[in-house]
RNA sequence: GCCGAAGUAGCUCAACGGCAGAGCAACGGUUUCGUAAACCGUAGGUUGUGGGUUCAAAUCCCAUCUUCGGCUCCA
């Protein structure tokens, strides 16, 4: 099967400078992989360019290698994807006859699912991670062998006969391919088939954990059967290991559903329903904030603002189609009269019809309708998730009805608005998609690729990076979605921009134009924010609940340092308040230590602490939760914070 | 919905078959203080809910609800 345990050792050098001998032959591949990807260097012989094989061909004859790289990604890859094997190793080792299925690496560490009958406890984890350093200790050589195709033929029988369904069904889908490599690695008593590289030897697989387990459908599909996933995370040097925790459990500190709770910003209870938010009076007040911010950005960008109710009849979500599409999303049906109704999951129904409302001519268009509307959707029970997955939220929607002409233009500046939204709120970093033509479709060919043109135009002259999700629009349009990514890098939609030739058809829109004929309106769905709970949530990650001075719910917090100084404390606070900044009192019944511990909780931007000193000079120390203090005269400190507050600064430069 | 884990005072946690406890927060009093924890006291729980086992259940069993981590699905 292999020559490799016939071929003498390669000496490699290892980042900490000590060498080891790392079996030549079958792993020989791996480490020219590994040289191609920068993982390593040779110090002596082989050619560094060349093919795979050529490169693996020189490593036969003398040389030293040296792993120069311990950092870079490819060579974590490497490093993870062997830890998977290993784990895999450890497992079938300790639970005879359980089946593996796949193993690859992912953002931040490796997993791999496994089909047994018995659920793995915590403990198991204990005694996999132990079994998984003994043979890390042993440094077993992980050896590649190919097989040629009739014999790989031959092993999908013998993987069906073991029981290894699913290795059978891999292997299956590889043959599928006309002119695929099969190939298998080898460690110790464990083989699994994968295309590689790998590193040399179980002993590079030092710095790891393994981390949770949880429940996995088979290929995804949640009509498969329900195999158990590991999930780890390896480095190449232990400080890393460490590091990644670290933060792990720094951005745990940072999670909104924990921050909510403690800034008293919102709840969830029982007595509500899950999915359902009690927003308490601190986060609605920054929510207010960003309503009206928002709603005045729309007046300005010639958007004009309306409501609608929350809930309607069947018919209107008959004709919309949302009763055949839309009905696992939708909570069930009320009987009023003898009629049913539905609370809405969208908007875009109740806009379409006031925009059936009366006769419409070119003139009008374009139409700009935003509203926050409140929308409730049916999520299982499972997907629920704070903020940012919940089963009542508000949209910061709006459909824009125009001409066809109009079209890429009102994309652009759509796309536009998102951006400046976003940036405003402090956000410069999130992930754009485009997604394009699926096959079934409806709408004309030409109109889809020249909004498609229109979107990617738009994402462009942004400077926006964005990966194409081809295929992946809605049956009714192409789209724009953007994410934002929560402490922990999970990634949830908010912004969207989407075109929609399906409603203007279905609700038989038209407008009058300039010859005298009917025309049909393009129409756009578009939500800057995406949910005002969700975003919400994200602003919270994105600042640890550290809110810029614009968003604060309390912005300044003024304190006497003792009686006395009372009434000159009190003009300090009207004086904020009348240059329109939120504050805060705290008389000095308490010791004024608690008073700054207790405003550090709640990460008041600023704390003004007035005494004799102050009272007399006409002045305020002046304290930020970042802990500097300056003494400033009362004037001078109510227009700064009044500056601050209305430049919408994103308060990142202070942290 | 599925797989796994967890629900004890407002919060963080202890007790793990034998009287349910601590710190912080709250409340009352004392303290009037210069930038992240002054002192004394009081009150607060049918241990998520409903069944069951037991002389005895927070603890063991069953069901259910909710939450957490994933899968699937989506703003």
């Amino acid at each position: 099967m292999t020559l490799a345990s016939q071929v003498p050792a390669i000496p490699v050098t290892m980042p900490d400078g000590s060498v080891r001998e790392v079996p030549r032959g079958a792993t020989c591949m791996d480490l020219a992989a590994s040289i191609s990807r920068g993982l390593a260097k040779k110090a002596v012989g082989a050619r560094i360019d060349g093919t795979l094989r050529d490169l693996a061909t020189s490593l036969l004859g003398p040389c030293s290698v040296t792993i120069v790289t311990t950092d870079d990604s490819d060579a974590l890859h490497f490093l993870r994807h062997s830890m998977a094997h290993l784990m895999a190793e450890a497992v079938t080792e300790l639970w005879p006859g359980t089946k593996v299925a796949i193993g690859p690496v992912i953002a931040d560490g490796f997993y791999y699912d496994f089909d047994r009958g018995e659920p793995f406890t915590p403990e198991d984890l204990v005694r996999i991670e132990e079994t998984m350093r003994r043979h890390a200790a042993a440094a077993e050589p992980i050896l590649r062998s190919e097989m040629p195709r009739p014999e790989a033929e031959q092993a999908v029988e013998r993987f069906r006969a073991e029981g290894e369904v699913y290795k059978a069904e891999i292997l299956e889908g590889i043959l599928a391919e006309s002119d695929s490599v099969v190939s298998f690695y080898s460690q110790g008593a464990f083989t699994d088939l994968c295309e590689g590289p790998h590193v040399p030897d179980t002993g590079f697989l030092k710095h790891f954990k393994l981390l949770s387990v949880a429940g996995a459908y088979w290929r995804g599909n949640e009509k498969n059967k329900m195999l158990q996933r590991i999930y780890g995370t390896a480095f190449f040097r232990q400080a890393d290991l460490d590091d990644h925790l670290n933060k792990l459990e720094e951005a745990q500190k940072r999670d909104h559903r924990k921050l909510g709770r403690e800034l008293d910003l919102f709840g969830i209870y029982d007595d509500i329903g899950p999915g359902l938010i009690l927003w308490h009076p601190r986060g609605s007040r920054v929510r207010h904030e960003m309503e009206t911010f928002w709603r005045q950005a729309h007046y300005d960008g010639g958007y004009d603002l309306v409501y609608s109710p929350h809930i309607a009849k069947v018919t209107l979500w008959d004709r919309s189609g949302h009763t055949s599409h839309y009905k696992d999303n939708m909570f069930s049906g009320m009987d009023v009269e003898g009629q049913e109704y539905l609370a809405k999951p969208m908007n875009c129904p109740f806009h379409v019809t006031m925009y059936k409302g009366r006769g419409r001519s070119y003139r009008d268009l374009p139409l700009r309708w935003a509203e926050l509307g409140t929308v409730y959707r049916y999520e299982r029970s499972g997907v629920l998730h704070g903020l940012l997955r919940v089963r009542g939220f508000t949209q910061d929607d709006a459909h824009l009805f125009c001409r066809v002409d109009q079209l890429g233009e009102e994309l652009e500046r759509v796309v536009t608005f998102v951006l400046e939204m976003l940036r405003t709120f402090g956000f410069t970093r999130f992930q754009a998609y485009l997604a394009t033509r699926p096959e079934k479709y409806v709408g004309e060919t030409a109109l889809w690729d020249e909004a498609t043109t229109a979107l990617r135009a738009a994402l462009e002259k942004h400077g926006l990076p964005y990966e194409v999700d081809e295929g992946g629009g809605a049956f009714y349009g192409p789209k724009i979605d953007l994410k934002l990514e929560d402490s922990l890098g999970r990634q949830w939609q908010c912004s969207t921009v989407q075109v929609d030739f399906n409603l203007p058809e279905r609700f038989d829109l038209t407008y009058k134009g300039s010859d005298g004929k009917e025309h049909r309106p393009v129409m756009l769905h578009r939500a800057l924010l995406g949910s005002i709970e969700r975003f919400f949530g994200c602003l919270v990650e994105h600042y640890s609940g550290a809110f810029p001075l614009w968003l604060a719910p309390v912005q300044a917090e003024v304190f006497p340092l003792n009686a006395e100084v009372e009434d000159y404390a009190r003009d300090v606070a009207a004086r904020l308040e009348a240059a329109g900044l939120r504050v805060g009192y705290q008389d000095a019944s308490e010791h004024l230590n608690n008073r700054i511990k207790e405003a550090q909780r709640l990460k008041t931007p600023y704390m003004l602490v007035v005494g004799k000193r102050e009272a007399e000079a006409g002045t305020v120390a002046l304290r930020t939760r970042a802990g500097k203090q300056m003494v400033m005269a009362l004037e001078e400190a109510v227009q700064k914070l009044a500056h601050e507050s209305e430049s919408r600064a994103t308060g990142l430069a202070e942290s």
